[in-house]
DNA sequence: ATGAAAGCGCTAACAT
DNA sequence: ATGTTAGCGCTTTCAT
């Protein structure tokens, strides 16, 4: 550290001009740290439970009074200090999102979701990002919660093993939902998609194109989403009496370096499929670009499928047929279940599955 | 509201079978409500000060308490109030960060190397989004402020005019960096990338190429960047002579649809020019969408160059020329020299530029 | 080396 | 209708 001075610069301003104009007054109450209750009430020489009452338009409180305490609030530009007021009222009118990243546009759109429903209620919407992590999730966690916010909303990360932490805080009583990629064993409520459904549908999809050694781009195996769409890839392919050994399953996981990666292995191992379901967009795309490398066309050779979590899928040429989730009603959901349970005080988990669309392109449909 | 019970269900059980087995009384603590100091002092028969100290490994401490007390804490899973600390002590280990948006993967990037820079020194980051709306980003900003975050890392929306409320914070001696999208006038540090070098650079390569009608697709006026890139852009053109009058200039924002909305306003009132030079690559990527709908041939007919800020050039065909900037070492400068302001508690302003590197791909190349 | 007590800014019960 | 007071959990003098 270069410098040893310790005090702010700007601090002692003030107070080395007590009294000047009115100009260089207002000045002053902007730069002041902080007018607290009891400033104002010196100022106006009341108590400060009365100057507390007023500013919370309680029942107790002379209405000129009142009004004469805020109009001096106002002008001294007081706001609370939540700091104080959370330690006494154990509310703070803050929930905390913690998701694995927001680098594609999935989660940055739930979150959207999260703060149209919260802002307007007068929520406060505090963002961490875990980078998938498990140690940074867990501590991210620890923070918001020991910094009170009033609940939860948690996607974890594709690491998450330990539970025991989060098990404790949801019982004793703190308000969580999770939403994407859930952990079943706790015990909150959940907002999914309907991934076996969809994937279902999107294998039938390839299949009836006339595909089929179709295989599929696993994600990581212990993320609800990931079992889900693997099943319903798998149930399509038996429903139509494909083969689904383990040569149908490639374990990837969820970004484009990921497909880049099991295609590429694909290809040096003379392994070409008719199609490939990938189990998320960007997975897919990677898929896609090594192949289009190696000349191989798409979807005439091989048709692909992704599944949403991405605004690729429209740049990408063919353009990338996928499912598209309906993330932002994802976060409006979560949002809702989490309000309802901070101001019953009461948690009643509970499941909601939501509904996406399909959207048909050119990567998997053959002339 | 259904639910009229305003009492946990969880939070009386503890209470309900004081003496337990030894495995329960290990899952009693973790569900127990917060266990304080004075727990700890009553429990140990010691004062609450002498608990304070030990903990915060003072001087005038014998050796003995304070292991008493420390594992005694550890057995009962304390952990210290933040809420309360911060009341106190008015330092809270936490910054915050606001930015427009992270639906690219600009600002995640950024983000990422803040956290890296901040987690190891025990700082949280809490992240909040403006949605490109120069209200809510104040209300972040005052939601922080009052949360009293050690300091702030900030890059304005593209709305925001009203710099009042900044001014007075940063009067007060609040630390702040701004990046990316700065506010000339408010006296903070700042750390920029050399927009108009590359910039300038961009555009002669457009112009070596052969392209001569060139147009800029312009960001909002207001922000330093759009300023910078059309300034490079500007000098470059009249450096080698070309017209750079208004028809060479066209508002369009930072988003795909305002590159497409100008790029079809263009082709309708047949305005095509040789090339482009988008003031950041989703812009570029919109116009070059709306050209290959129009079978408008890249680069041969028109050659795009955008301005990074996304990964989506990579996965367009043609690939789109860009200018990489380095978004991870942006966020790790600003981080860096926040830490500074923050130990030091001393405002030096500065201004940190940093250089980036040119990917040149077929968008701009005529064979 | 330890305890008692004040105080950070606020709310709410208790007085008047 | 208003004032007095206790207390939220913690740190920090000030006594002892």
């Amino acid at each position: 550290m270069y410098f040893q001075f310790s005090t702010c610069r700007f601090s002692e301003i003030p107070f080395a001009f007590p009294k000047i104009s009115s100009i260089f007054a207002y000045v002053l109450q902007v730069i002041m740290k902080h007018i607290t209750i009891k400033d104002l009430a010196k100022e106006l020489g009341v108590s400060i439970s009365t100057v507390s009452r007023a500013l919370n338009d309680k029942y107790d409180i002379n209405p000129a009074t009142r009004e004469k305490i805020i109009s001096k609030a106002q002008e001294l530009g007081y706001s609370p200090n939540p700091i104080a007021q959370k330690l006494q009222q154990k509310k703070s009118n803050n929930i905390g999102v913690v998701v694995p990243e927001f680098r594609n546009a999935f989660f940055p759109d739930v979150i959207t979701g999260i703060q149209d429903i919260m802002l307007p209620l007068g929520y406060q919407v505090l963002i961490m990002q875990s980078n998938e992590n498990a140690e940074t999730e867990l501590s991210n966690v620890k923070t918001l919660y020991n910094n009170m916010v009033d609940g939860l909303i948690i996607s974890f990360s594709s690491e998450t093993h330990k539970t025991s932490y989060y098990k404790s805080i949801i019982d004793d009583g703190f308000p969580i939902v999770q939403f994407n990629r859930v952990i079943a064993k706790l015990n909150t409520s959940k907002v999914l998609f309907d991934d076996y459904a969809w994937a279902f549908m999107a294998t039938e999809h390839l299949i009836l194109q006339g595909y089929k050694n179709i295989i599929h781009l696993k994600g990581p195996r212990h993320l609800t989403f990931s079992i889900s769409r693997a099943k319903g890839f798998e149930d399509a392919m038996k429903k139509h009496k494909l083969h689904t050994g383990d040569n149908q399953f490639y374990d990837s996981g969820v970004t484009i370096e990921d497909g880049k990666r099991v295609m590429s292995e694909l290809i040096e191992c003379n392994k070409l499929p008719d199609a490939i379901f990938g189990v998320t967009d960007p997975v897919a795309l990677g898929a896609m670009i090594v192949m289009k490398e190696h000349g191989i066309q798409i979807p005439k050779q091989v048709g692909v499928v992704g599944f949403s979590e991405s605004r690729l899928s429209e740049v990408i040429q063919p353009t990338l047929t996928t499912i598209k989730q309906p993330t932002y009603e994802m976060g409006q959901a979560a949002a809702k279940l989490l309000i309802q349970e901070i101001e019953t005080k009461i948690s009643i988990p509970q499941n909601i599955k939501l509904s996406g669309s399909f959207k048909i392109k050119q990567s998997s449909v053959r002339i």
